[in-house]
DNA sequence: GATGAATGAGGTTTCATTCAT
DNA sequence: TATGAATGAAACCTCATTCAT
C-alpha cells in the first residue's frame, strides 16, 4: 500500500467480460464512490461502504475494479475524458469559426465558459482530483497530469491565436493558461470562499471579466515599469525593500 | 477503549510540560511529518514513520501531540499563523504608507509579493492544506478556514482602498481577492504546471502583471458588452449556445 | 479514528449475515473467551488469544462481534438469559402446583435447587459477572442488572406466597431473596472456600437447610429480643457496646 | 504481564528508606488509587492518574511501590489486615467472656456485627477484592486468600463453641461460616440490590436475624426429611424430578 | 528523594483483498 | 457471475516502567 513503485501484479483489468455490463457496473460503483469519497475522504471510505451504496456485494466490486485505487482513477480520469471529448469537438468548431473570422476574444470566452460549465458539472471530480491525485499510482498520476496538460494546451492555443491576431498582448502564454484553469477550478476547489455566488451563472460573468483582464495583462511589461508609469513615482521606503 | 465513551478521560493537550521543550519537540516532529505527508499522503504515513524520521520513539510522538491528526492541524495552522503575523505587521506599515500618499498599486504589489514569497516558503504546507483540510475535525477545519478568510480579507481591504482612491475600477472585490489568493497558491498547488519557472523570482514578475490585470478588470462591465464593443459583432452559431 | 467522532459510521451489529452461522460463531468465540477471561481476566486477555483459541483469525472475531466488550456482554447475558428462560418455564409449572395445593416449602426448594444447579452449570459465567460487570458499558451494565433483578423477583414471589400461606414468617422478603441468591452464587464465586464439597450435590443439601433457616428466620423479631428470650440474660459489657 | 508465574525480578520493595515517610506515602497513593480503581476499574486506571490524584509525579509513585500491582495488593491486604487486627483483639475479649459464661449467641452477634461494620467501612476494598483478586500475582493471591481463611476460621470457632454449648444445632460449621461471611460481604458487593437500605444500621438488624436463622438451621436433618415432616406429603410430579 | 520525558511492547480495531461456494 | 466470510497486515494509541537530571 505504501510504495507506489513496487506495485502489485496487475491482473486482468476486471472479471466481468461483457463489455456493456462492465461499463454500467463501473459507472454505478464509481457514482456511489464519488459521493462517499468526497464526504469522508478516499481513505476513510471502505470498499464495503461503496459496495453497499452501489447495491452490490463487496466481492462484486472487485469484479468490476481490480482495486479500490482503480475506482479513484476511474473517477478522476473519467472527468478528464469528458472534458477532453468536449474540447475535441470544440477544436473542430473553432477551426471553422476562425475561418469565419471570429474574434479570438469571442472564441476564448466561448471556450472558457464551456470549461467553467464543465468544471461545475464535474465539480466533485475536480475536488477529488485536487485532494487525491497523490493517492494514485505513479503511472496513473502521470497519465492524469498529462490529461490536464492537454486541456491547458487547448487554451494556450486559443491565446496564441489571439496574440497572433494582435488582439491580446504578448506575454507568457503558458502561465496565462495556467491561471485561467486554476481560476475556473477554484469554483470547485475553494467553493467555500465563493458562497456569495449561489450558482455558477452568477460566478461566470465576473469570472469572464477577470479572465479577460488576465489575457490583456502585459507580462512583458514588468510591474516595476507599470508602477513607474502611473506617475506617482512612489518609492518604497528602504526598510521594506529587503 | 472505543466503546468506553462514558469513562473517557479528558487528557491534557500534551504530556510534556516544559513549554520550550514542548515547542521544540512539536516542531521537530511536525517537520518530519510534513515531508512524509507530502510524499505519501497523510493517510499513508504511519506515526511510526514520523517518529523514526524525527528520531523519536512512537510513544514520544504522543507525548507531544494528542493524536496524529493534531500533527496535521499543527502543520496547517502554523503556516497560517505565520502568514497572519506577517500581515499584522504589514497592516501597521500600510497605515503609515497610506498617510504618506503611497499609491494603492504599490501597496498592493508590496503585499502580494510578500504573500507570494510566504506561500513559496510554506509551499509544502499549502499543498498539504489543499489535500488534507478535509481530514481535520470539523472544529479544526472551521478554525482553519476562518484563518484563510482573514487573509483574504486583508487583500479585500487593499483593493477597496484602491477603488476608493479611484485607481482600480469597481467590481466584485471579494471575488478578486479570492482569485489573487488562488493564483498565488497555485505556485504551490499546481507546481507541476509551472515547471518552466525554476524559482519563485521568475514566476513573481509575470504573476504581478496578471494580478494587476485582474485588479484592473472591470467586472461591472459584462463580457457580453465587451464582446459587442469589439465591433466584430460575432454571434455564436445556434448549435453552440445550448 | 478516535477523534473522528463526527464522521463515525454506525455499523451493523456484526458482519456475518447468515443467522445460523453467526450464532454458532459467536458461541464458539464466546466459549473460547470464557476460559481465557476467567484464567487471565478480561483485560489481560487479548483478542488475539481469543481468536487463536477459537481457531479463527483476529479479523474474523470482529466479524462476529463488534468489539471485545461485546464478547463479555454476550457471556454475561447469555448465562442470564438461560436462567430466565428456565424460570419462565417454572413459573407456569408453579401455577399448576399451587392449585394442586403444593406446599410453598416444596415449591421453594424446587426452585432453589433449580437455580443452584443452573448456577453450577454457568459457574464460570457467574464468576465472570462478579468480576467484570463494571467493564460493561453503562447501558449494558444496566440491562444486565435488570436481569438479575428479575431473577431475584422470582424468588420474592415464592417467598411471598409462603408468607401468605402462613408457612414462612413475615419479614423483609426482598432481603431474604437477596441472601438466597448470594448464597447460591457463592458456590461459584467463593468456590475456593467450599473445596470440601467436590460436587454440587454435596453442597446442595446443606445449602437447602440453610436456605430454609433463612426463610424461617424472623427478621421482624429483633435479634436483641431473641437474645433476651433465650433466658441467659447476658448483657454485653459496656466497653464493647460502643 | 500475562504470566503470573514467570514474574519479574523483585527489586527492593521501595526506594524510600524512611519508614514513616514510606508508610504515609503509600497510604496517600493507595487512597487515591482506591477511588479510581473502583470508578474505572484497575485496568482502566493509569498510574499517571493515580499519581495526579495523589498529588505526586509518576516517578514518585514508583518510589513508594514497585509496581502498579503492588498498589492493588496493598489495598486488598490492608483491608484484610485491619480486619484481622480487630479479630485478634476480640479473640482475647472472647476468651474472657466465655469464662464469664457469656452466651454463644451473644458472642456471635457481637462478632458478626463487628465484622459487618468493618465490611461497611472497608466496603470499597471489599468490592475491589471481589473484582480484582485475579489480577494479583499467584503468590499474592494465595496470601490474600489465606487471610480470608483466617477470618472465616474465627467465625468457625465461635460457631463451634455454640454447638459445644448446645446452643446451636450441629451441622457443617465451615459452610455456615462461609455463608455468614458472604452475606456480610454482599452488603458491599451486591449493594445495588440493597438500595432499600440507606445505611448499614438498617441492614444490620435483619441481617442478624438471618444469620441466627442460619446458625439454627439443622443441616444434618436433610431438607428431604423436612419436606416430609411438614405433613403435606407433597410429591413432586415425575417430570420435574429429572 | 522527586521529577517527568522517553520508551516500546502490546492492545483493539479496520479494511483491502481473496476465494470457496 | 455474485456473494460474503475469512484473512492478517498494519494502523493508532496507551501505559507501566526506567532513568537522567
Amino acid at each position: 500500500m505504501k510504495s507506489q513503485v513496487l506495485r502489485k501484479k496487475r491482473k486482468a483489468p476486471s472479471q466481468v467480460t461483457d463489455e456493456k455490463r462492465l461499463q454500467e457496473g463501473q459507472e454505478r460503483i464509481a457514482a456511489a464512490a464519488l459521493n462517499l469519497f468526497l464526504q469522508n475522504g478516499y481513505h476513510n471510505t471502505s470498499v464495503r461502504e461503496v459496495a453497499q451504496k452501489a447495491g452490490l456485494s463487496v466481492g462484486s466490486v472487485f469484479n468490476y475494479f481490480t482495486s479500490k485505487e482503480e475506482i479513484l482513477f476511474f473517477l478522476l480520469s473519467s472527468g478528464q475524458v469528458r472534458a477532453e471529448i468536449g474540447f475535441q469537438k470544440q477544436r473542430a468548431e473553432f477551426e471553422r469559426l476562425k475561418q469565419d473570422g471570429a474574434s479570438p476574444r469571442a472564441l476564448f470566452l466561448r471556450a472558457y465558459e464551456r470549461y467553467a460549465v464543465l468544471t461545475d458539472e464535474l465539480r466533485r471530480n475536480t475536488v477529488l482530483a485536487y485532494q487525491e491525485t497523490k493517492s494514485l499510482t505513479l503511472a496513473e498520476r502521470k497519465r492524469f497530469l498529462e490529461g490536464e496538460e492537454r486541456i491547458q494546451h487547448f487554451f494556450e492555443e486559443i491565446i496564441a491565436y489571439g496574440v497572433a491576431q494582435g488582439e491580446f498582448p504578448a506575454g507568457n502564454i503558458r502561465l496565462k493558461a495556467h491561471c485561467l484553469l486554476v481560476l475556473a477550478q477554484s469554483w470547485a476547489v475553494r467553493h467555500w470562499a465563493l458562497s456569495s455566488f449561489t450558482k455558477l451563472d452568477e460566478y461566470l460573468e465576473p469570472l469572464k471579466s477577470i479572465a479577460l483582464g488576465i489575457l490583456e495583462s502585459d507580462s512583458q511589461q514588468t510591474p516595476a515599469l507599470v508602477a513607474a508609469q502611473d506617475g506617482k513615482d512612489f518609492v518604497l521606503p528602504r526598510e521594506l525593500t529587503s
